[in-house]
RNA sequence: GGGACGUUAGCUCAGUUGGUUCAGAGCGCUUGCUUGACAGGCAAGAGGUCACUGGUUCGAUUCCAGUACGCCCCA
C-alpha cells in the first residue's frame, strides 16, 4: 500500500464534507431519541469569519458531534443576525460611495438595497463554517429578519405592550449622532481620554461677585438651567435663593443645592444642564428645572442654543472657549482625563440626549432569570461568571428597545389624531383598535401613521432559542416541543448581558422554561501582546488561510488545546501547528498498522498479549476521564487526555511493543486487536478532528457506501482495571530507567544487554517482563540475591536493578550519583520522621494518612540501606 | 468611585471537601539520535520560595485577613 508519509488534509476535507451532506448526516427531525440541541450564536450578516467564530463554532461542533455519536438526536441550528446598526451603516456607506445619500431614498428603496446587501454577504460566514467541518443542520438555516422570525418579534412586542411592560417615554438615552439613533447602555464603550477642564465664572445677580464652575463641556453652557452646590458646602451657603447669569446665553438661572454635588471636585460648584447629562437630568427633575436641548440629532448646535447654530459640537466647543475668553468668563483651563463613551458601532462620541423612546420594563421580567442561574437550573461555565450575572440582573435597568433606523423590525405602533397611538400586529388590527380607542369610526388606514423606528437587534435575538423552532408563532409545534429547552449555548462573555441574560428572560416569559441547560463562555482570542484581535489592528489571521495551511482538523485542535473556558486565548501559529502535527501522528500510526502483513500461522507473542490487555484498560480509563471533563465543560482537558492517549500510550507504548521486526509479519490476533483499538481511538478523536478520523475509519476496514464514523457509536465509559494500569506504569518506569542507562553509558540501541534484578523471583511481578525485554532489547533477565560488581545500578521504586557493563563504569560518577540519592532520601526521611514524631500529628491525622507516612518511612529506610550498601561495594 | 475575578515552570494553563515523593500538563528550551510509521519524529533532561505578609492548623499552593499587581464589569 502506498500511503504518503504526510497527511494531506485538503482533499479529504472537501470529499468528506460533501459525503456527509449528501448522506444527510447533519439533519435532524424529532423522533423517539433524546434530543441534543444547540442554536448557533448568529453571526452578523455584515461580517466575515474571524478567530472568535472559529473558536466558538469548533466547540459547538465538538459537542454536537459527540452527542450525535452518543446516540442522541443532535440538532445544531445555524443562522445569521441582521445587525441593524452595523448593517445599516455599511449599506449607507456603500450607497454614499455610489453617490447616493440615504436621506434621498424612500424607506422601501433603502430596504431594497439592504436586502440586496444581505443576500450577497449574509451567507459568507456560514459557508466558511463548512470549511471548519461544522455539522449544522443547514436545512434549518435562519435569519433574524426572515418571515417567521419577523412575525415572532412583532407578536412579542405587542404581547409585552399589552402586558404593560413596554412604554414610551422621554428619557436620557445614549445618542449616536453619526448613526443618528439611540443605542443601549451595553453598546457604549467607555475609555479614558484626554480632555480639558474649563473653569468658568458665572456672575451672581444683584452682587458684584462670581461663582466659578468647572466643566468639560463649555458648549453645553448654552443649555444651563441652574448652578448647584452641595448643601453642606459652607462656601456657597450664602448663595441660597440667589440667581446667576449663564455666560454666553446671558440667562438668569437659580442657584440650587443638591447632595449629588461633590464638594471636592473642581470648584465644588456644578453647572446643571438637564438636557445633556444624566446626573443633571435627575437633578433637574428633583428641582423642576427646564431642559434646553442645544443639539440637533446629528450633533450640531440647535436653534435653541442661540449661538453657533448648525455648527458641529466639537467645533462649537472650540468656539465656546474663545467666546468665554473674549467675555472674560473663562478663568483657566486644565488638562483632564475623563471617561468618554463611544458608540460600539460607529465609534462616535455618545451624546446623552433626551428623547422619546420605547422601553421595556426589566425588573419583574428578569426575576425568573435570576433565580434560574442562582438555583442552578441554568449552569454558567465557568461558574465565576455567576456573580457578574447576578449583579447585572439585580441592577437591571429598563431596556431602550427603539432605534432610529430603517433596517430591522419596525415598531408596530400606529399614531393617529395628534400623538395618540395604538400597538398592534398589523395595520388592520391597529385601525380597529384606534377606532375603538378614539370612538371615531371614521378613522381610516390613511389616518394612521406607522412608527418610523425599528427595534434593537437584540430584541430579536433574545428570542433566538424559541424562534429557531418557530415557538412564538406556533407554541405547540412538534419542533419546539421536542428541541426546547436546548442543551448548550456557546458564546463569548462580552455578550453575557446583551444576549444570554435576555434569552433566559425571554425563555421563562414565553416558554415558562429556561432556553438552555448550560452556558459555556469561551475566552477572547487575543494576539501574543494580549491585544484583542480586530480587523483595524490587522492582527487577526485569516481563518480560511489557516485552514489551508494547517488543515481544518489542525486548526480545530489548535484552537481548543489552549482555550480553557473563560480564559483568553493567546493565538499564535504554533497552536494549529501542534494540531497539524497531531493529525500527522495519527496518520503515521495508521500507515504503520496498514503496512503490516498478517501471518495466520504465528502465535501472539507474550509482549503483544500484555500490550493489548493493557491498552484496553488504558482506553477505558481515558474514556472515563474524557467523559468527566466533558461533563464539566473542560473541553481542552478532554482533548489533552485524548491527545496523550493516542500519542503517548497508543503510539509511544502500545505500537512500539506490538510492532513486528522490520518486514516481518504480525500475528492475526494482535492485528485484529490493534485495528479494534484503533477504531475506538478514532471515534474518540472524531468530535475534535472529524476529517482525518473519517478518512482513517473508512480505510481501516471494509466499509459500505453511506456509512460514516460520524454516525457510529462512541465508546462508552466503563470500569477499568486500575491495578493492571498501575503495574504497567511501573514497567514503564523500569524501561525508562534502562533507557537512561543506555543513554548515559552510550550503549547503542542495537546492542543487546542483560538485566539483573535484585529480588526473589517469587516476589517480583514477572508477568510484564516480556515487554521490558522487547522494548529494551534485552538478551536475558536474571534474578540475583546480591549486589553485582562491574555493573551500573539503578532503583525503580523499591527494587534495585543492575546492568553489566564491563569497562564502562566510572566509579567516581557512580559514587557521586549514589551520594546525591542518599542525601535526598535522608532528607526526605527526616521530613517524614518529623511528622511521625509529632504526637499531635499521630493523634489527629486520619488513619490512611498515618499509614502512608509509615510506609514512606519503611520504604525510604530500605532505599537508604541499599544505597549505603551500593556505596560500600563501590568504595571497596 | 462601587463590584467581580485572578496571580503556580520561559509561555498558556490544571491542581477536585487542607494530608501519597504534590508541586503537574502541553508548548518552548537543552542534549543525543540518517532507530524502515512519523525530524510535523524518537529518547533522555533542565526548569517553580505556588505574588507578598500575617493568621487558623499537627500539617496550607489549598482555608481566613491584609498588601501589591493584573484584568473585567458597572457608575
Amino acid at each position: 500500500m502506498d500511503i504518503p508519509s504526510k497527511f494531506e488534509p485538503g482533499k479529504a476535507e472537501n470529499r468528506w464534507y460533501k459525503y456527509w451532506m449528501e448522506n444527510g448526516f447533519f439533519k435532524s427531525t424529532p423522533d423517539e431519541r433524546e434530543p441534543y440541541t444547540i442554536v448557533i450564536p448568529p453571526p452578523n450578516v455584515t461580517g466575515v469569519l474571524h478567530m472568535g467564530h472559529m473558536l466558538n463554532n469548533t466547540i459547538q461542533d465538538v459537542l454536537v458531534r459527540r452527542a450525535r455519536m452518543q446516540g442522541k438526536n443532535a440538532c445544531w441550528v445555524p443562522g445569521t443576525d441582521h445587525a441593524s446598526i452595523a448593517t445599516e451603516a455599511k449599506v449607507v456607506a456603500k450607497l454614499k460611495a455610489e453617490g447616493i445619500e440615504k436621506r434621498d431614498l424612500k424607506r422601501e428603496e433603502f430596504l431594497e438595497h439592504a436586502w440586496e446587501w444581505t443576500n450577497k454577504h449574509g451567507g459568507i460566514i456560514l459557508e466558511q463554517l463548512k470549511r471548519l467541518g461544522a455539522s449544522c443542520d443547514w436545512d434549518r438555516t435562519l435569519f433574524t429578519m426572515d418571515e417567521k422570525r419577523y412575525d415572532s418579534v412583532i407578536k412579542v412586542f405587542v404581547d409585552l405592550y399589552k402586558k404593560g411592560l413596554i412604554y414610551r417615554g422621554i428619557r436620557m438615552v445614549n445618542w449616536d449622532p453619526q448613526a443618528m439613533t439611540a443605542v443601549s447602555d451595553e453598546e457604549v464603550i467607555y475609555t479614558d481620554e484626554k480632555s480639558k477642564l474649563y473653569y468658568v465664572r458665572y456672575k451672581i445677580v444683584g452682587e458684584d461677585g462670581y461663582v466659578m464652575v468647572a466643566t468639560t463641556r463649555p458648549e453645553t453652557i448654552l443649555g444651563d438651567t441652574a448652578v448647584c452646590a452641595n448643601p453642606d458646602d459652607e462656601r456657597y451657603r450664602h448663595l441660597k435663593g440667589k440667581k446667576v447669569i449663564v455666560p454666553m446665553a446671558n440667562r438668569e438661572v437659580p442657584f440650587i443645592f443638591d447632595n449629588y454635588v461633590d464638594p471636592e471636585f473642581g470648584t465644588g460648584c456644578l453647572k446643571i444642564t438637564p438636557a445633556h447629562d444624566i446626573n443633571d437630568y435627575e437633578i433637574g427633575l428633583r428641582h423642576k428645572l427646564p431642559s434646553i436641548d442645544v443639539f440637533n440629532e446629528d450633533g450640531t448646535m440647535s436653534e435653541r442654543a442661540g449661538l453657533f447654530v448648525g455648527i458641529d459640537r466639537f467645533k462649537a466647543k472650540e468656539l465656546a472657549e474663545k467666546e468665554l475668553q473674549r467675555t472674560g468668563s473663562l478663568v483657566k483651563v486644565e488638562n483632564y482625563d475623563n471617561k468618554i463613551g463611544r458608540s460600539e458601532r460607529t465609534n462616535s462620541v455618545i451624546e446623552p440626549r433626551l428623547s422619546l423612546q420605547w422601553f421595556l420594563k426589566m425588573k419583574e421580567l428578569s426575576r425568573p432569570a435570576l433565580d434560574a442561574v442562582l438555583n442552578g437550573d441554568v449552569h454558567i461555565h465557568p461558574a465565576k461568571f455567576k456573580n457578574l450575572y447576578r449583579h447585572w440582573i439585580e441592577n437591571v435597568r429598563d431596556w431602550c428597545i427603539s432605534r432610529q433606523l430603517w433596517w430591522g423590525h419596525r415598531i408596530p405602533a400606529w399614531y393617529y389624531n395628534n400623538n395618540e397611538f395604538v400597538v398592534a400586529e398589523n395595520i388592520t388590527d391597529a385601525l380597529e383598535l384606534a377606532r375603538t380607542k378614539s370612538g371615531n369610526n371614521a378613522l381610516s388606514k390613511n389616518d394612521l401613521r406607522e412608527d418610523e423606528d425599528v427595534l434593537d437587534t437584540w430584541f430579536s435575538s433574545w428570542l433566538w432559542p424559541i424562534t429557531s423552532f418557530d415557538g412564538i408563532n406556533k407554541p405547540e409545534n412538534e419542533d419546539i416541543r421536542y428541541y426546547y429547552p436546548t442543551n448548550d449555548l456557546i458564546t463569548a462573555p462580552e455578550i453575557l448581558f446583551f444576549w444570554v441574560a435576555r434569552m433566559i428572560i425571554a425563555g421563562y416569559e414565553y416558554r415558562g422554561q429556561k432556553p438552555f441547560e448550560n452556558v459555556y463562555l469561551t475566552g477572547l482570542v487575543r494576539d501574543q501582546q494580549r491585544r484583542k484581535m480586530s480587523k483595524s489592528l490587522g492582527n487577526s489571521p485569516d481563518p480560511i488561510e489557516l485552514i489551508e495551511k494547517y488543515g481544518a482538523d489542525g486548526v480545530r485542535v489548535g484552537m481548543l488545546l489552549c482555550s480553557p473556558a473563560g480564559n483568553d486565548l493567546l493565538f499564535e501559529d504554533s497552536l494549529p501547528e501542534q494540531g497539524r502535527n497531531f493529525a500527522n501522528k495519527i496518520w503515521n500510526a495508521f500507515r504503520l498498522v496498514k503496512s503490516w502483513n498478517i501471518d495466520e500461522k504465528i502465535d501472539q507473542p507474550d509482549s503483544s498479549g500484555i500490550a493489548v490487555r493493557w491498552m484496553d484498560e488504558m482506553l477505558k480509563k481515558s474514556i472515563n476521564e474524557i467523559d468527566v471533563n466533558f461533563r464539566k465543560f473542560r473541553i481542552s482537558e478532554a482533548l489533552m487526555i485524548t491527545y496523550k492517549l493516542f500519542w503517548d500510550e497508543f503510539s509511544g507504548w502500545f505500537l512500539e511493543i506490538i510492532k513486528p521486526e522490520y518486514q516481518k509479519p504480525v500475528d492475526r490476533k494482535t492485528y485484529n486487536s490493534t485495528v479494534a483499538i484503533f477504531e475506538k481511538l478514532v471515534k474518540v478523536i472524531h468530535p475534535f478532528m472529524p476529517f482525518i478520523t473519517e478518512e482513517i475509519w473508512q480505510l481501516l476496514l471494509e466499509r459500505n457506501e453511506g456509512e460514516s464514523i460520524m454516525v457510529t457509536k462512541m465508546p462508552e465509559s466503563k470500569r477499568f482495571n486500575k491495578e493492571l494500569v498501575a503495574r504497567f506504569e511501573s514497567v514503564k518506569e523500569t524501561i525508562s530507567a534502562i533507557r537512561t542507562v543506555r543513554k548515559n553509558k552510550e550503549i547503542p540501541t542495537r546492542d543487546k544487554i542483560i538485566l539483573l534484578i535484585l529480588s526473589d523471583k517469587n516476589h517480583y511481578d514477572t508477568e510484564f517482563l516480556p515487554v521490558v525485554s522487547k522494548l529494551c532489547n534485552l538478551s536475558e533477565i536474571l534474578f540475583v540475591t546480591d549486589k553485582q560488581k562491574g555493573t551500573v545500578s539503578f532503583m525503580v521504586r523499591t527494587t534495585e536493578y543492575f546492568i553489566p557493563l564491563a569497562g564502562k563504569i566510572d566509579i567516581e560518577s557512580e559514587i557521586a550519583k549514589i551520594q546525591e540519592d542518599l542525601t535526598y532520601n535522608r532528607g526526605f526521611l527526616v521530613s517524614v520522621m518529623k511528622k511521625l514524631d509529632n504526637e499531635r500529628f499521630v493523634k489527629n491525622a486520619p488513619a490512611n494518612v498515618l499509614e502512608l507516612e509509615r510506609k514512606k518511612k519503611s520504604d525510604t529506610e530500605s532505599k537508604i540501606k541499599s544505597l549505603e550498601e551500593a556505596m560500600k561495594s563501590l568504595k571497596k
